[in-house]
DNA sequence: TATGAATGAGCTTTCATTCAT
DNA sequence: AATGAATGAAAGCTCATTCAT
């Protein structure tokens, strides 16, 4: 007896069997090159079916996209707590990336390929959630250039390009080569390389 | 009279043409959804004449690439001298982005978003050249490690995302919202703060 | 109530229709000249249906063909046994081309212009099956100079050219000209006509 | 000194060469897949040139069709004098497709397999000719039955078909398999092949 | 004459989407 | 809820023909 599973194919599993299928196909092939067809096969299920559940292949996308921001921008209103500091709040989305692409490649990968770098994808409201992205990220660091935790020599935006584009090349280079993570420390030494070197320059103290 | 200039539509003319045109929507739309019949009417042509001077869109599409990846690399083949110190080597990359982006900015747009970031589009042979520049851009790392110019305690590899990552964020970011670079001044701004965040990291001298 | 047919659309319906009118299609202009929309709207549906169908225009022609040698070749399987003389299995070629004229003249049409005349379509594939066809009739006509039923004075491949030429330019003739055939008595006066003739000759008795 | 060739590339020359390389590549690719810029290439000139000499694609084939019914016909014309018995007649034609298939394979190629069976090509002026042919070779054979020459109990019409697709199939055959000729001697041994069975049958005299 | 650049209609094929069952 | 047959708008590419030079 399994009272809180009564059915197998509800609704709602269904509709993430599509989701996740969806996700495997499209970071596979891209978005326009996903066919419904191909989601269709890989959730086991015959295509106008689909149709049920997404309006439209556009719609299917943006459920996934939303998914992305979602936990984005939750963890974020998680993280930004005053008592944060500001290494504190950057190793969360540095650990975010992290985590999710071990979790969840498809969805990283959909966001690097399709988001982060896509002109063609980029509706206004898609670029709209990304600008966000980078502005929250840019107030991190302007709070901190206020409170001499950052250098104030070089704008804000600036920096806020460095660490992003940092940590984005990580994740990509991960995604497009298809590296899997090898456990937490793995991810700790990498987030623990790009604060250092964010924070304390590549040169050495050698040399210096 | 027009000893200089006695034809207008040598073949070498329309060659550029559709390829600049090619670049312009390619650029808007991303090459699978740029179709020849935009491409000819942006290079105020016949459909049927874009197949006189590449083979298939995939012909005119490599093309592109092949433009890019040999300016790229020729750049490097100059800078890379043994009087140059990593930083005027890493600089030389920097100002080479910049310098494409505001002279051809179309050009650049498409390596950041069509191949740097697009599985859909890479084909092993251009996934060859994008590993064969991170390569080559970590092996001045490495080079530099071992002269104690940048510190060894972190992977080289990790280092180059970190440069490359920030490096193209910066272009990434002024190519998805359309910023243009406002002469030499804003370039040498920017050159100047990836090398020394990058170099000497994003903490305040004050919060040491 | 029509408890005996209770779908009129099936599966195999649409595609026995589409195949017909390929035949019809392709017997009128020609496989080249035959459009997959021309061949759609005999059939009554829209043209991607005939994708649903069939992969490719080769594969609808290649169907065609196989529907055609398949019957022949089984008919020649049956009619050929020991028992049967030269003359009776000579004689079950000529009946199933005058059969096969009669009920599916579009089939007959396009072997005799697509196949067995028409260098263009004639992948290795293609001649092969021809070629078979005639050797088989080749080996028919080598076994009856075996028993003395042929004369032996003419090689059997020369005999096999006269027999089906003769064969193939009444059929073609009437497939050219559209003539139908009129019942079972014309088909059995043209089969004793080119029996008598290519057994006897063509010399009048009295002449000799 | 050459007082009457002047010059090589005259308007006859050219009209010559275009015509044979016309003949070269419809023989290897049929009509419909014969392009204009093939043909060029053969007759080693622009393309645009093909435009001087022929009005369209179309007229440069209806050109190569005039060029083998007028040499058929005039031959008939020649052939068919009352001193001539009905074998020298019908031995005349078989010599003349055998003549032309070792001097001109490409135009009896040509007239076998785009012609004589495919019904694409067949226009109505086109068709004609075709009738003519069959009817003047019909009417050589009414005359030998009312001499009593030929057997009066089998349809002239019926007949001709036979003779024909004899004929016609020896002849294609060697096309479709690029059989060469070897001499004289072979194309004497295949008129009297043809000639003895349809005249005289091809039962075995011992076999009666 | 001679060239080949230029044109664009026309073809096959794909695939998102709808809809009858 | 579920299927996959059906539709038809696109898109890439070809090639006969025209035309400026």
């Amino acid at each position: 007896m399994q009272p809180t599973q009564p059915a197998a194919n509800t609704k709602k599993d269904r509709t993430a069997i599509i989701f996740e299928a969806a996700c495997a196909v499209i970071r596979e092939k891209g978005f326009h090159q996903a066919r419904i067809r191909d989601i269709a096969a890989a959730a086991k299920i015959s295509y106008g079916l689909v149709y049920h559940y997404f309006k439209s292949k556009a719609d299917l996308f943006d459920a996934i996209l939303g998914e992305w921001w979602t936990g984005l921008f939750a963890m974020m209103d998680r993280s930004n707590m005053p008592s944060q500091s500001v290494e504190q709040k950057l190793g969360d989305i540095v650990k975010y990336f992290l985590d999710q692409y071990e979790q969840r490649p498809d969805l990283v990968h959909i966001f690097i390929t399709e988001i982060s770098r896509s002109a063609a994808n980029l509706t206004p409201p898609r670029l709209d959630r990304f600008k966000m992205f980078m502005n929250r990220t840019e107030e991190i660091i302007t709070e901190a250039q206020g409170a001499k935790n950052l250098r104030g020599d070089v704008k804000a935006r600036y920096l806020t390009y460095i660490f992003l584009g940092a940590l984005e090349c990580f994740v990509s280079t991960m995604v497009l080569e298809n590296q899997p993570l090898k456990g937490q420390g793995q991810k700790d030494r990498i987030e623990r390389g790009i604060m250092e070197v964010f924070l304390n320059g590549a040169r050495s103290e050698v040399g210096q």
